[in-house]
RNA sequence: GCAGGGGUACCCGAGCUGGUCAAAGGGGCCGGACUUAAGCUCCGGUGCGUAGAGCUUCGUGGGUUCAAAUCCCACCCCCUGCACCA
């Protein structure tokens, strides 16, 4: 059937809008669910990554208010950055427009969606609405110490005329447009994040992240325990004594250094060389350096290169002078640029030290008890120490060594145990335009200045020109601006031109939705408490802000706590990256090179084979991305979501196909028929109707155990296809009580809300046949607890269904056995003594009875052990049924509680079968079905020997 | 190199707190029913084998166990991130 989709969501989507059913406030009596996406940099039109992203946050919104939790599901822009600047240049408008314009483009998209925002909360971060509170919280910071003004080395991108931040640099290119990056000298603006480092990572143990995304955060953050050592320089620099400092995660080799190898950019270098024999060498090496490109790099990487500087250092500890180097595998930025070097236990040391023939000793025994050896690869394990020039150190092993060695340097006063990080303070200061001013001032007689509170917002001018012609940041050249006055001298003074990394805005925009309108703070602390308690409750987005934006955000959290400002710790209770979005793409094998869809069929552009495809991410770039307003305009919204729930889980990769999206269509179309059918029945109650409804509770149990667990695809699975399949079940059975799939159905509606909302919500007006009725979107479900006999009867159903399916196979090999046609089936059940046993033995079984010791004697106390003629029979049944074969467990084991019922209330499995025979003769194609119990007919082709308790013995006949 | 995640049938994908697993579900394919005919809908089949046996199968090779897709060890391969980080 085809269904006017278009209309029944947009009516429904009006009619939840026109009943404010997703406003959300503060309630303490309930239990709340923060349920937040990331939300998007509006750029146009919603893309299908998009709706992965807000398919699976609506249904868990959906799911969790039908669960009866007070649902916080709000949607907003991160509408600063620099594509809105890029669009005023080609356009001549201003970004503030550009960016108006997206966000009703994509709004309208998603409200088509049906996604169950609340839209009340809904902002943009480029609205002085939003920005003040940044510049508000930027002051805030600045007197709390956290923010600092430093002329350092900062990485610039030619292309976005801007610095970046070390988490937006990927292999030395700028995260957004790939262009390598330089470094310069600027004075710039900070966070001290680094304050944070110890907190960021311990706390990555107790929060909800996936492996992967805490595994990168570790990394990033990269602790490394060690110690921080002091090599004085043997003689005078520039008429000082100088010291070198170096930091070793492995002090326990103190007594293996044989050189000191500096970064070629160390401050000490050029006193060292100066006016030396080493100059001239040390600068060639530094120029090179500091002029490699990546791909240079990359390949110089493969061999250490390095100068000597002519002057010797001496080991703390021993007393040595070892040489110092410049090598150009030391990072100028990590720990302090300079390194104590230990070729025998250090793979670099060593293959830089058999280049430049240096000494290497080996300190550290792989045995206790055992020797030193030089090896290649090295030792670089923990091991036993060795070959120490002072007494009390050999024979140490690991942490101990380490221990013992820090506090011999620390006596001496040339060193301390110290920790070092990778992560770096967050440079924030952009100089670009379209950002939130930095509420600061320059004054000539009083320096910076921090803008005043009332002063606030700092706000963007609007009569600024946007050109290809004029590069920099326009802010710069805008008077109006830069005019301002001291509030501290009352003197001129100018404007801070720089304007915050937009990853600032999105840092704590999930406390702002809690509490959006209030214009007398960022929010209000009983609301943040309240829906931010345990963080939000599920976070949604993409694995690509692993580092960036969810660390910028676990920092924001803790040092707004620490302001006062709430007691979350941790923004977000349980993340969920949804995985990549799929569609066939032109691939050559030969070059593993993916091609743009105009390519399908052709040759490959740089080999000229054939093209094969293969599934690749969609982008703009391939071609490969599929509309979702087209989808939703051929298969209505509510097939759009269920395809990209039932598609993969989550976390999962999913393929875009066509075919899978009609296939999904037909099962919302089938779901309809379903409804359509089951409200249209009459009264006529049947055998099958018990069943049907405790299928109904079987499935809602497991719907919502996956729901919970945020398994959409197995929860779809139970309410899009297992409910159905039941249903026809149902059907086939004969079952067609009006009141039956009435309950059915009312219980089934509720379930498919999440996924597809509008068909589910038309459902459930269609079934309140005029009485009044809430909505779904507002409804709280009730679970039934389980009624007493439903495994039972379940068991029943499936025990029915299980004849069938091993007769069916049988009969495939009963035609290939049978010369005539076959017309019927004879069926025998197990003998009433088989049952007997049974009963006896899944009672025994209840009792935790041990079968092994004394199942054997047990079976000859039981007065059907007096049968002689059957006494083998009988032995061999009650093995079967208790202790099972080699491969199989005994039967007791292997019965469902169902079945292990159906067996002790003693089930006349006859009676199911004929019952049911006319089902059974149509299923199997046969005129005749006849049942019996072994013994009360006649033994029809000998098959009573394979009769047993639930699996009875099948002739074809 | 380090870290994290994986390798299941024609494909995708569940299972992986050991037995009820020849392994859910979907797609594809094959067959049947319905139909003038279907690209529609429904039903069934889809490792080999067989009037119910048995055999082989969950990356490869070992091991533990009465019993392994599941637990342990080694290896191979794929994806993701970081990377001369001392």
């Amino acid at each position: 059937m085809v269904y006017d989709s278009a209309e029944i969501e947009t009516r429904w989507q009006a009619r939840w809008r026109d009943a404010r059913v997703f406003d959300a406030e503060v309630d303490d009596s309930r239990e709340k669910f923060y349920c937040l996406e990331m939300f998007p940099y509006p750029s146009g039109y919603m893309h299908m990554g998009h709706v992965r992203n807000y398919s699976i946050g609506d249904a868990m919104a959906r799911f969790q208010r039908l669960m009866g939790k007070n649902v916080l599901y709000p949607m907003g822009y991160d509408s600063f950055g620099m594509p809105a600047e890029n669009a005023a240049k080609k356009e001549g408008g201003h970004p503030h427009s550009v960016t108006e314009r997206n966000i009703e483009m994509i709004r309208a998209d998603q409200e088509r969606m049906g996604y169950s925002y609340d839209w009340r909360r809904m902002f943009a971060t480029s609205t002085p609405e939003y920005y003040r509170w940044n510049q508000e919280l930027f002051l805030r910071f600045n007197e709390a110490g956290l923010v600092e003004r430093r002329f350092a080395p900062v990485n610039w991108c030619d292309d976005c005329d801007t610095v970046l931040a070390n988490e937006q640099v990927k292999n030395n290119r700028c995260w957004r447009c790939g262009l390598e990056v330089v470094q310069k000298d600027m004075a710039q603006w900070f966070l001290r994040m680094t304050k944070y480092a110890d907190e960021l990572l311990d706390e990555l143990d107790h929060i909800e992240f996936p492996e992967n995304v805490k595994a990168m955060q570790r990394n990033w953050i990269g602790r490394s325990h060690g110690a921080h050592i002091e090599f004085p320089v043997v003689g005078n620099v520039e008429g000082e004594s100088a010291s070198i400092g170096a930091f070793t995660t492995r002090p326990d080799t103190i007594f293996g250094v044989t050189f000191v190898t500096l970064s070629p950019e160390h401050p000490l270098c050029e006193p060292l060389v100066s006016g030396t024999e080493y100059e001239q060498a040390w600068r060639d090496l530094a120029e090179e350096c500091a002029r490699m490109t990546e791909f240079e790099r990359i390949n110089m990487l493969k061999q250490k290169k390095g100068v000597p500087l002519g002057r010797f250092a001496t080991n703390p500890i021993t007393g040595e002078e070892v040489p110092i180097f410049a090598g150009n595998f030391v990072v100028a930025s990590y720990g302090t640029g300079a390194v104590m070097a230990v070729p025998g236990h250090d793979q670099r040391d060593y293959d830089f030290a058999k280049k430049y023939g240096l000494e290497i000793k080996p300190v550290l025994s792989r045995n206790e008890g055992g020797e030193g050896v030089e090896e290649n690869p090295v030792f670089d394990g923990l091991g036993w120490m060795v070959n120490s020039t002072i007494e009390g150190f050999d024979g140490l092993f690991g942490n101990d060594a380490k221990t013992a060695v820090i506090s011999a340097l620390e006596e001496k006063g040339a060193g301390h145990g110290s920790t070092e990080y990778r992560l770096k303070d967050w440079l924030l200061s952009r100089q670009r335009f379209w950002g939130t001013p930095i509420p600061m001032l320059h004054c000539d007689s009083c320096g910076v200045v921090p803008v005043p509170y009332e002063q606030l917002p700092v706000e963007l001018p609007l009569d600024v020109t946007f050109s290809w012609e004029e590069s920099g940041n326009p802010l710069a050249r805008s008077e109006s601006f830069l005019t301002t006055t001291c509030p501290q001298c009352n003197g001129p003074a100018r404007r801070e031109t720089d304007t915050m990394d937009t990853f600032y805005d999105s840092s704590w925009y999930f406390m702002r939705f809690v509490d959006s309108s209030n214009d007398s703070a960022p929010f209000d602390r009983e609301a943040v408490d309240y829906w931010m308690n345990g963080g939000v409750d599920l976070y949604i987005g993409g694995i690509e802000h692993a580092v960036m934006h969810l660390l910028y955000a676990r920092f924001f959290t803790k040092a707004t706590r620490d302001l006062g400002m709430n007691e979350v710790s941790e923004p977000f209770g349980r993340l969920v990256c949804q995985g990549m979005l799929n569609a066939p793409a032109p691939f050559c094998v030969d070059c593993n090179t993916e091609y743009h869809i105009d390519n399908f069929g052709g040759d490959c552009p740089n080999c000229g084979q054939g093209l094969g495809s293969r599934s690749a991410k969609m982008s703009k770039s391939l071609g490969n991305t599929v509309s979702p307003g087209e989808m939703v305009d051929r298969f209505g919204a509510d097939t759009v979501r269920l395809f990209i729930l039932f598609g993969a889980n989550p976390e999962a990769g999913m393929d875009w196909s066509d075919n899978a999206v009609i296939a999904n269509h037909k099962q919302v179309c089938s779901i309809i028929d379903a409804f359509n059918h089951g409200i249209s029945l009459s009264d006529s109650p049947g055998p099958m109707d018990s069943w049907l409804l405790a299928r109904l509770r079987v499935n809602q149990n497991r719907w919502r155990e996956c729901m919970e667990a945020v398994s959409l695809r197995e929860g779809v699975m139970a309410s899009h296809f297992e409910m159905l399949s039941d249903w026809h079940w149902y059907l086939r059975r004969g079952g067609a009580n009006r009141d039956t799939a009435r309950q059915y159905l009312r219980g089934w509606a509720p379930m498919l809300a999440p996924a597809t909302p509008h068909i589910a919500e038309e459902f459930w007006s269609e079934l309140s046949m005029g009485e009044a009725s809430d909505m779904l979107a507002t409804h709280e479900m009730k679970f039934y607890s389980g009624e007493e006999n439903d495994a039972s009867i379940l068991a029943r159903e499936s025990y029915l269904r299980g004849v069938i399916e091993s007769a069916r196979n049988l009969r495939g090999l009963a035609e290939r056995h049978s010369d005539a046609e076959i017309s019927g089936v004879v069926i025998q059940t197990a003998p009433s003594w088989k049952v007997e046993l049974s009963r006896e033995a899944v009672n025994l079984a209840n009792e935790d009875f041990d079968f092994k010791a004394k199942g054997q004697d047990h079976l000859k106390s039981m007065p059907i052990f007096e049968n002689e003629s059957l006494r083998g029979e009988i032995f061999q049944t009650w093995m079967a049924l208790t202790m099972g074969s080699k491969k199989k467990r005994g039967r007791i084991h292997t019965w469902a509680e169902g079945e292990k019922e159906l067996v002790s209330s003693g089930l006349d499995e006859s009676e199911i079968i004929n019952s049911a025979s006319d089902f059974i003769a149509t299923v199997l194609e046969v005129k005749s079905v006849v049942a019996y119990p072994v013994g009360e007919g006649e033994d029809i082709g000998g098959k009573a020997r394979f009769a047993f308790p639930l699996e009875p013995g099948v002739a074809f006949v």
